[in-house]
DNA sequence: CCCGTGACCGACT
DNA sequence: CAGTCGGCCACGG
């Protein structure tokens, strides 16, 4: 299956067959956030009952196979900045601000109307 | 099995 | 407020 064919939460794990169980929790989770919001490594990290992953999870963020179905860019981290090469972080921090989210220097400005 | 590698985090200068 | 530091952790070699 292509990835441009990938819509729903069952087309996304049978995608992400052959990846590990931690890795499609990752990304499962980060599926259903939805446009307009954001949640941060932490969250994730505690929705997938693996409180102490933050940055197990940002790892997995990064090698995203389903990039944007798997909205990746709206992970930040939880003083709402972007992680990674410079280049990358503000492409991520563009794409957010284009669903609507609202950043301040450079960092999206947490609050509990947009975070998920 | 040990080790290096990170898109992390909170506490503490 | 900007750095540093130590703790954490899945993954691949």
């Amino acid at each position: 299956m292509r990835k441009s064919d990938v819509k729903t939460e069952q087309d996304v794990k049978e995608y992400l067959k052959g990846w590990s169980e931690f890795e499609r929790g990752v990304y499962l989770a980060t599926f259903k956030i939805p446009k307009g919001k954001v949640s941060t490594y932490s969250r994730v990290a505690r929705a997938i009952d693996r409180p102490k992953a933050q940055r197990a999870v940002a790892n997995a963020l990064h090698k995203n196979p389903l990039y944007p179905v798997v909205p990746c860019h709206r992970v930040v981290k939880s003083d709402g900045g972007f992680g990674g090469e410079k280049t990358a972080a503000s492409a991520r921090r563009r794409h957010v601000e284009r669903e609507g989210v609202p950043t301040k220097d450079g960092k999206v400005v947490l609050t509990e109307r947009i975070l998920f």
